[in-house]
DNA sequence: TTTGTTATTTGCGCCAGCGCAAAGACGGGA
DNA sequence: TCCCGTCTTTGCGCTGGCGCAAATAACAAA
């Protein structure tokens, strides 16, 4: 108990290293309706955990002992089905949370590996602990579920889109969510995003040739500039048209 | 205050038409694990509501005000997308809980639509009510995040099938899946499901021709028996090693 | 600079599954 | 019992997009 406010207010008073994390978990949509004092017992209760590129946080299956927010870096959910086939499921930036599904039973595995796209680091709570600070701050739960409702409607939407519409649509919708969550403005103008084609494949649930033949169509109409492992977005409005369907 | 017990505490002293709810609460995953207390708090401030076949819950995009658990009868969840298509997203029955979403700020409308299939009750909350209760009772924000989680991994498994997957191994899995959640046992032996091929379809990112076309071959293959909006599965065994590509 | 590795492109062939249309089956209501 | 609307089946044609294979490009390490 005494612990808790002591350490959290010398990392606030002596702004060492960890301060930032603390302005970055308040920004968060996460942490942000709760009040100070419980924001400063997460961060005391947390541990920090960094991954470099192309290792993983955890791997589907694992027992779902943690849950996680992102503080640097670039995470990849992915899902890999018995037969080999792996479908990306999301991709996240510092201060978003992942493995939610910790603050519950640890008995179920992730249902998802976290691969760190780069070299990446995180705040790291357990289950047992995230448990015992809901209870005293009901709004940390209201907050996770928000997380989990906002995942529940993009995956809705995904899978309405995976079902009806046609693959130039779902790339370009892939590229615009891309766009919003992990793109990066250039200084010339544009937006970078840098994922593999097979990155983008497994987001819109086609293949690798197939993102490959829509692209080169779109880099031919100025639509986008293309380079390994690299797509920048020069007419986003185009792109929004197509993933209406409007133009092909 | 004092009006929650007492109305909670009549309903079970004189056994009117309501207790069989409180059981059939009690038995639902999502409140079981809550104090009596809160269960019957939560039945006093519960309002019933009764929807005919055909008729509709809520329709997707009005304002998230209520949370519901099913008491009777069968419910579809569906989103319909800009361009008119449908995509069936869960089918309910009674002791499951819909539109959780309602525990957050109304303004988020529902994401989807909740259709009864036959003539349906349900009990239904508001958002304030249950974020009162949930400030109180943490164990029904952790029951309601163990719901979404549920439903998150289920869409996240259909993603990946539907990304994958032939369209005969998700044909099987969505009978498989009908088969857990409205399969009935008829007394001469197999399990029957009642549903148009058009709700198959748009559970398995399909067409109605395509699903027609399957069932003509498992029936020939003594697989399953069809019917006007019937299935009635024979050999569930052979349907799970079609979903797993075993077999086609 | 060279060499090896990995990512990407593109031609080519093919077929799973879509979509239409017409016919047939079923079931409810009068 | 008949009629009508809805659901289902099936033939037919077609094409979007897959999958292979080979060529090419980009990067990394030595």
């Amino acid at each position: 108990m005494m612990m808790l406010p002591c350490c959290a207010n010398s990392i606030l008073a002596y702004n060492n290293p960890v301060n930032p994390t603390i302005e970055l978990l308040q920004k968060s949509s996460l942490f942000q309706p709760l009040p100070t004092a419980a924001l400063e017992e997460l961060v005391s209760l947390s541990r920090p955990r960094a991954v470099e590129e192309g290792s993983f946080f955890f791997m589907q299956g694992d027992e779902a002992r943690h849950m996680y927010v992102l503080t640097q870096g670039q995470v990849k959910l992915t899902q890999l089905s018995p037969d080999g086939h792996q479908v990306v499921m999301r991709m996240l930036v510092p201060g978003e949370m992942f493995a939610g599904i910790a603050i519950l039973s640890p008995k179920k595995g992730y249902p998802v590996s976290a691969e760190a796209m780069s070299d990446s680091s995180a705040l790291a709570w357990e289950g047992k602990d995230l448990r015992a600070v809901a209870d005293r701050y009901p709004a940390l739960s209201l907050s996770i579920m928000d997380v989990m409702r906002a995942y529940i409607q993009e995956m809705q939407s995904r899978y309405r889109e995976l079902a009806t519409e046609q693959v130039d649509q779902r790339v370009a919708r892939a590229l615009l969510r891309l766009t919003m969550q992990v793109g990066q403005k250039l200084a010339e103008g544009g937006i970078e995003i840098v994922l593999s084609r097979q990155d983008i494949a497994q987001m819109s649930g086609t293949t690798i040739f197939t993102v490959s033949r829509i692209f080169s169509k779109w880099e031919g109409q100025g639509l986008i500039e293309t380079g390994r492992e690299r797509v920048v977005i020069r007419r986003p409005h185009s792109l929004v048209s197509i993933a209406d369907g409007l133009e092909k």
